[in-house]
DNA sequence: AGGGAATATTCCTGTCAAGGAATATTAGGG
DNA sequence: CCCTAATATTCCTTGACAGGAATATTCCCT
């Protein structure tokens, strides 16, 4: 249960998982996966993007191994890894004592670096 | 309880949230402030940075509402907010069905649309 | 008021990534 | 084996953004 607080254990994962879900197309691409399974140009059609430009961004999301792709005759069938939400789940979860508001009062411990500081 | 299974429910929040968190220093940035309220200048000292651009980089956490300032004399302190965790944790869990695993077997659904996509 | 510390801002430059258009590739079907 | 559909890749241009350096701003203190 403590787990959650040592966040010194989290792991650094791939660092690319924001850059890849920075870009709003992706993240619509990976919101419109989460329901299921999709071959590039039904994720291009329901999306109102161009293929090349779907393809594009469905190589960044492999490559950051957000999504995963197997091959069923002329098409090609891109889904979700369950990795990296686990990893972002568990980084979210790092936090818990910030939303939950239990850091609310640092001034002490302000005061105490300020006085550090003062070299 | 089903909250998080619900996912069309779920805001498409500020989608800023993904493009701050993308770049490796403002992450680290939040990484550090995670531990407590920290000044500018502590955070360059300890991240090895620039002031002026961790001046700039906690002005891109600030506008898309990750961080909070409040003055103290001369300095000024910086502080997460809890809002945007709460809602990355919100969407994490809509991907709850996809790291549990049970969107596996998705090929009825597959040929189901690629039938359709014959026109 | 003036000086200095802490912080913010501006200007500049280089880099990188996204979209458009065209083309290459791959795989099945006749 | 060619034709076509589905997908990937390349080249190009453009815009956004990060860092460096210099400067502006703010605020306390005496």
């Amino acid at each position: 249960m403590l787990v959650y607080f040592i966040h010194k254990e989290i792991r650094l994962y791939e660092r690319e998982t924001w850059s890849a879900l920075a870009e709003p197309n992706r993240l619509q691409i990976v919101e419109l996966l989460r329901d299921g399974a999709l071959t590039v140009d039904e994720i291009a059609k329901r999306l109102g993007l161009r293929q090349p430009q779907v393809s594009k961004h469905l190589r960044a999301l492999s490559d950051s191994g957000l999504v995963e792709v197997h091959p069923s005759a002329n098409r090609r069938i891109y889904k979700l890894l369950p990795q990296p939400y686990l990893e972002l789940n568990d980084w979210i979860h790092s936090f818990q004592t910030i939303w939950e508001g239990r850091l609310e009062r640092l001034d002490d411990y302000l005061c105490d670096f300020s006085k550090k500081n003062n070299s």
